[in-house]
DNA sequence: GCATGATCATGC
DNA sequence: GCATGATCATGC
């Protein structure tokens, strides 16, 4: 048995040592499978899954882990993801997708601790295997274009990603796993996993008689996003600010702004007020002024929305989402739209009002996410906006069918239009918030 | 004064 | 050139 270009082969390879399995691991930079399976037969075990990490795990790292709480590599106390990758619009490489952990056992968490929790005995240490994803390229084939990241907790994160397990656990133990979503918090989530849709069998939690959609501990793609820009640069981080939670840190960061006049900011952090979405700009540029630069939002995958307030106390506008083409919700299930996602995120409200002299001042920042019962109305929306677009684009959910959400033009100009699902073109349009629901969240 | 339709400045 | 995060404009 030998490596090809005469490298050394699998007799050198200790299970046992997460150096060794790392050092191992690094042979894949730059190859695919295709490129060790010839040399090496390995029994392709019947019934067992056919994904690609398996495969790796199986042709490369000839380990056959199945469904155990201990990491895929017990002796060394490690444990072997393997995870896509696709290049963005800059051709900057990023994570496809969230980094699916070990399910979450609903009936156990509640009487578990942090630093002997089930989720640690199986992540504490991730051998993180990164390939190039290309759409219907052969699993053989992928590229692992990258070296494989060793990677621990750091310490720097650890107080976040305990906060954000202890958020999943209080939840679960309150009787509300039914209700949990990826925006309760913000680097470690509970994210679904399950094929989904109607039949799907719900599990038991222990606090609750209803049944919850089954969830797996999962790193978020924003989060992924900071593992690799980590891994290229020595860290150059303030430690102090760095190991604080996200929401203490953002409230402390803006506590001193709070109450001050918005033209005064703008010209404090030199923001032209010209643009109409420049106060989102402003939080950004003065978070990043109090040393919170825009990565670290990033990291946590949190979105900045403002909110203006009139002389009554209510918002001024809707709240506008990303803008939808009638093809793509007409070929889409709820939880693969974009929409579903957008909802499924942390938000940072800043809220703009009047002061006395009836001038705008900044008046508070407060973090949220959509509770579960407004997630079930704006799906809701959704799917009745599917339906609707289907025979006509121009008569979809308005603000006054809905308290939650509707769906509204949002348009360079009459000329951005596109196609709809039964031919002809029609005005670009976005799902909303309704600015009355807006207002009860900021109340 | 509100609901709905129309459009803007910016940054990548 | 286009997505983003919004605000403006109009008619009832």
């Amino acid at each position: 048995m030998s490596l090809e270009g005469g490298q050394a082969g699998f007799e050198d390879y200790d299970l046992t040592s997460k150096e060794s399995i790392w050092k191992f691991s690094l042979r894949l930079k730059g190859k695919s499978l295709s490129d060790f399976v010839e040399d090496i037969e390995i029994p392709l075990v019947a019934g067992h899954k056919g994904d690609f990490g398996s495969l790796v795990e199986r042709l490369y790292f000839r380990i056959f882990p199945g469904n155990s709480p201990l990491p895929d590599f017990p002796e060394a106390g490690l444990e072997l993801k393997t995870t896509g990758l696709i290049a963005n619009s800059k051709g900057h490489l990023q994570a496809k997708e969230r980094l699916v952990l070990s399910m979450i056992d609903y009936m156990s968490l509640p009487s578990e601790q942090w630093h002997s929790s089930s989720f640690l005995k199986k992540n504490k240490s991730l051998l993180l295997v990164f390939y190039k994803y290309v759409k219907d390229q052969p699993l053989l084939e992928r590229i692992f274009n990258i070296a494989p990241i060793l990677f621990e907790v750091p310490p720097e994160d650890e107080p976040q990603i305990r906060a954000d397990w202890e958020t999943i656990r209080n939840k679960v133990d309150s009787g509300l796993a039914h209700e949990l979503s990826e925006a309760d918090t913000f680097y470690l989530a509970a994210c679904r996993k399950g094929q989904g849709g109607e039949a799907e069998a719900l599990r038991k939690q222990p606090k609750s008689e209803i049944g919850a959609k089954a969830r797996a501990y999962s790193y978020k793609p924003s989060y992924v996003n900071s593992i690799l820009a980590r891994s290229g640069e020595a860290a150059n981080l303030n430690p102090s600010q760095e190991s604080a939670l996200i929401q203490d840190a953002t409230k402390e960061a803006l506590m001193p702004y709070l109450g001050q006049k918005t033209k005064l900011l703008a010209q404090l952090a030199k923001c032209s007020t010209v643009s109409k979405h420049f106060r989102s700009t402003l939080i950004l540029k003065l978070l990043a002024e109090r040393g919170f630069p825009s990565e670290k939002i990033a990291k946590a995958g949190v979105q900045i929305k403002t909110v203006r307030l009139n002389r009554k106390g209510s918002p001024r506008e809707h709240m506008s989402f990303q803008a939808f083409k009638y093809l793509e919700i007409d070929s889409q299930n709820w939880e693969d739209s974009r929409f579903f996602e957008s909802l499924e995120t942390k938000f940072l409200f800043a809220v703009f009002g009047e002061d006395a002299n009836g001038e705008e001042v900044l008046l508070k920042t407060m973090y949220w996410n959509m509770p579960f019962k407004d997630r079930e109305e704006a799906h809701r929306v959704w799917e009745n906006t599917k339906q609707r677009a289907r025979h006509d684009a121009n008569n979809l959910p308005a603000a006054s069918e809905s308290s939650v959400a509707h769906v509204r033009p949002k348009a360079r100009n009459a000329r951005d239009t596109n196609t709809t699902v039964y031919g002809g073109e029609a005005v670009t349009k976005a799902f909303w918030l309704n600015k009355n629901y807006i207002a009860n969240i900021v109340r």
